[in-house]
DNA sequence: AACGTTGACGTCAACGTTGACGTAACGCTC
DNA sequence: GAGCGTTACGTCAACGTTGACGTCAACGTT
């Protein structure tokens, strides 16, 4: 209640005992009689005294805080992430701090520069261009980190990968079960999207490859798709890069007079929140980036507690979610 | 590039100076010499040494960070404000933290007082369940706090409110002024829904109030247009409490065979980034989260950097956005 | 030549906490 | 009743940094 600032010292001196008490009961250490113990509490009570965590944090080295960096807040994919990251941290007693790098590397290395500044436990990075080796090279200089999803695997650095070229494949397998022989991908410039293009290629093998590429968002999609329908009017299925991409694929069919799925089907990638409520519910690979955040806090955490290094590469499976898109 | 823990100490050693003299050059404080400000500046590189912030904010009681508190990372209102924060923060050299309350009181009690422990220097916080007193508590006891559209404002508090019930009585105003008539409110069971109700009954004082209520989410919006549909059959229009609501009353509307907008308007709220992408892409009340956030922070660092408490009570406009559903 | 001023450092303590270690009092054992 | 272990404390230094202040040499002024 009272004035924010109480300190160890003030309590200790209103109770009559050394700070190193009064530390001792705070931290539950023992070593107090349960006459003192109450004793204090009820200062700490009066005072409203809380634990500096940066003095604590100076001496102790460990801040019980990770970072979390990822592209961009507003980028679909993220903000499940970080609430399964932040969700996974806050049960081990961590605290979970956000940077954004807009997918600059140079960036990257100022939120890093400035997480490690502020002392965090660890960091789990979503790699700026997908890139590993700068991550290879924060691992090398002592950092506990963990890489989600990086576009290539490095035996240094610990990451947790989706099976995304496994999903593509999948995705790609069923609508060709359903009989669709003319699918396109369609792609974006990200680095992410070689991935899926290998599953698509992959799985699509004896069909002719119809890939289109634009920018990974739905104005992006809505060019791209216009494209594919301009340059193979008779395609029967689309392969989006994402779901933001695929919603705009179907609004792009929909001004065409396609009917979605009957004249084209459309799988999207992400299933983000809003694809089950898409004009027709869209047909999406589910990457569950709540289990992913959870899973990379584990392996954080894990690396955190072994004084050795330790790094371990982690895959994680791509679900099919069909809809009515397909 | 070297082991990453080098301090003042190491630098200083290496140099032949004291720790004083490299703590100078680091923050540019002068007092030395270009020669030595050179040789430090080489050796701090050599090092790879990089400033503890903590034990620097320790000292001077400024920890250049600020908390930013929301309901949750997936609440499509929040990215957007959190990157106009992020973004405004960072262009006055403030790190952001983020915070998740899932609009919770006594949760929202607990971040906050971990942030506190972390010592930021003030926090920007959308009040769970828009409750103002909490945090008249904080700001009493000399915490630099602005809250984000809070259900009441109060004079002790900081506060920018968005202009929710002239943005509504926008709204009603743009669908009476296209004919409609039966316009029906589909709220939702939270604190901010009273404030979109209150323009919605203002502006349509004449006509019968159709209002039903229902969780402000998709599944919830589809559950109240469902509602809505089934009471007043002659409904014309729909104005939804956000946009997740409204593109599920988009999605009922479009099963129960009623054309948008030609049989039924609908409006939204948030402008959130699919909206413009929707079926008929949505008409909404655009509340500029991100400019929202970098005046926020304004607010915030105003108070840090004047001794005094100051509080001030800013509103922010609301924009009717017209698109194709109404 | 004496004096004040300035620049370029250095010294010391403090921020709030915890690790390492010391110690006095008590109870127990044989 | 001497010896020993245990309990419940206290003391001191350290974490990495900066604020306050001191020192010393060089310089300009009169």
């Amino acid at each position: 209640m009272s004035r924010s600032e109480s300190t160890l010292h003030d309590v200790a001196a209103r109770v009559g005992v050394s700070t190193r008490t009064v530390s001792r009961v705070v931290n539950g250490e023992g070593g107090f009689s349960t006459a003192t113990g109450a004793r204090v509490k009820a200062a700490i009570d009066e005072l409203g005294y809380r634990p500096n965590l940066l003095a604590r944090s100076l001496i102790t080295k460990r801040s019980m805080t990770i970072g979390l960096v990822g592209g961009s807040m507003t980028d679909p994919f993220f903000p499940e992430l970080a609430e399964g990251v932040h969700e996974a941290a806050s049960t081990v007693g961590l605290t979970t701090l956000f940077a954004a790098t807009d997918d600059s590397v140079d960036r990257q290395h100022q939120v890093v520069e400035s997480l490690r500044s502020r002392a965090v436990d660890g960091i789990i990075l979503f790699p700026a261009g997908g890139l590993i080796e700068p991550i290879r090279i924060l691992a090398d200089d002592g950092l506990n980190v963990v890489a989600i999803n990086p576009a290539e695997t490095s035996v240094a650095v610990s990451s947790i990968s989706s099976d995304i070229t496994g999903g593509a494949r999948t995705a790609i397998a069923h609508l060709r079960s359903r009989g669709r022989r003319r699918i396109a991908f369609l792609g974006s410039d990200s680095p992410y999207s070689t991935r899926r293009e290998a599953g698509y290629r992959e799985a699509a093998a004896d069909d002719e490859p119809l890939v289109a590429k634009a920018n990974p968002t739905a104005d992006g999609g809505m060019i791209g798709a216009q494209e594919i329908l301009d340059r193979w009017p008779r395609v029967d299925a689309i392969f989006a890069y994402n779901d933001l991409m695929a919603m705009a694929a179907l609004r792009v069919l929909e001004a065409a007079g396609r009917s979605v799925p009957d004249d084209v089907a459309v799988v999207g990638f992400d299933n983000i929140g809003l694809s089950a409520h898409l004009k027709p519910p869209l047909t999406t690979v589910d990457l569950d980036q709540r289990n992913l955040g959870r899973l990379a806090v584990e392996l954080l955490a894990e690396a955190i507690d072994t004084p050795e290094r330790i790094s371990r590469q982690v895959t994680h499976p791509a679900r099919l979610v069909i809809r009515a898109s397909s």
